[in-house]
DNA sequence: AACCTCAAGATTGTCGACAATTTCGAACTG
DNA sequence: CAGTTCGAAATTGTCGACAATCTTGAGGTT
């Protein structure tokens, strides 16, 4: 999964320092090292990462464009804190965004990059296998998948949305809510059919399937959190 | 068209300079005043907005997560220059996410915004019938029409996304290319459309409707650019 | 003449200090 | 005792100066 990091290397020979930060605190935000929720002090970051504000607050910016924080002027930033809401919201934006991605994959992309698609598909069939089909999509096998599709459909405004942005929060949520992804199986042979669509050169067949795939993830999200209102009485 | 604009009132009481410059220079790349492909001097717009550089820079890296500006490490920014083939990458997401939006709105948009976006259709029938259907639409009168549906379509992550970063894009083509819509009156029953299938409370027809509009104004776009690269000899 | 080297100029990146605003708690008042 | 006012501390916003990097053009070499 470095290609999400990567995805700007025809800019960057000579890295700043705010972007290696910038980096930097990304991972902590979404591995959860710090929290959401918390407040983040720009001097107290600024010594632990041994660098100066003016680069800390270039960086902090750039987290408030990959909607990783919230910032109030004059107050202060702190790490967003994804609601069941919100998080039901971005796989609407998924379903939506990939669906088309997945159409167009199926017009653009090239033979050889769906033959390694299958590959990929395959070493996700071994690590299922491996590990009794519970643990592999936790990571972020699944992510690689999609990120994937999106590359294959040749539009750099796709891959800027869902690569730069919102992929970052969909790690988060992972990581947060350490999603058990409850059917790995069903979700590889969906992936199949994805590929499939695609190789058939079906357009209408490939966003239509995405689409269900990723409104099943959405429709499981809400049902946990239909479950978890409800067992609080809300 | 202000609603774009101050669509974070919820955290800006106090509004700080780079805030304000950003949101000058926003609309001086959108006019035209600072035209595409052109590089920024950071001493001399800051000389000119009358600030140091260190807002500036905020403003600048704002600028760039609304993808109008694009900056190298230590080589600097230029504004953001539309090829034709991005300006059809960019209507292929508006396709996929007010799609989605429309579909959204069909399910929640309240009645009361549903009659309001009436009312603006009927303003755009005068102005049309005025201007003897020609010039209306050149306006920003259209993207006020789509806004609202996103707006209406209670998904924060969608109006973000396309009300924060896209329609800016939008905005710029057209003043830019000062595109003549040719077809407004075609354009405004296609509204009538889609309002009437929201009204209706049938998500798919509105979805469906959408992604017609949004795709035969692409498809227009396409036409012209072909005609362009033939009449080249390209 | 074409190409390479290198130095001067300009531009961006980084830093530390100062000003403006908010926050929090203590003292005061009803 | 509750509520308000005010002030000190902390935090963010802004500024000007310095360092690092890139660009450009002159000069020299093949």
């Amino acid at each position: 999964m470095t290609e999400i990091i990567d995805n700007k290397v025809f800019q960057s020979e000579t890295r700043t320092l705010a972007d290696q930060v910038c980096e930097q605190i990304v991972t902590a935000i979404v591995v959860g090292d710090i929290p959401p929720g918390q407040k983040i002090s720009e001097p107290e970051l600024a010594r632990t990462y041994g660098i100066s504000r003016g680069p800390l607050r270039e960086a902090m910016r750039r987290l408030e464009a990959l909607r990783l924080v919230e910032r109030k002027p004059h107050v202060g930033a702190r790490v967003v804190k994804l609601s069941a809401k919100e998080l039901v919201e971005i796989y609407r934006v998924r379903e939506a965004l990939e669906g088309m991605a997945c159409r167009l994959a199926a017009e653009f992309m090239p033979q050889e990059e769906i033959d390694s698609l299958r590959e990929l598909l395959h070493e996700h069939e071994q690590n299922i296998a491996q590990l009794d089909g519970r643990s592999y999509f936790q990571k972020e096998g699944d992510l690689d998948f999609h990120y994937r599709i999106v590359r294959g459909c040749r539009n750099s405004k796709l891959l800027e949305f869902l690569g730069g942005d919102l992929y970052h929060l969909v790690r988060m949520y992972r990581y947060q809510f350490s999603v058990s992804s409850s059917r790995p199986k069903r979700a590889l042979k969906e992936h199949h059919q994805i590929v499939d669509a695609i190789e058939s050169r079906d357009p209408e067949l490939a966003e239509m399937l995405m689409r269900r795939h990723i409104g099943a993830a959405r429709k499981n999200i809400e049902g946990k959190l239909d479950r978890a209102t409800e067992t609080r009485g809300e």
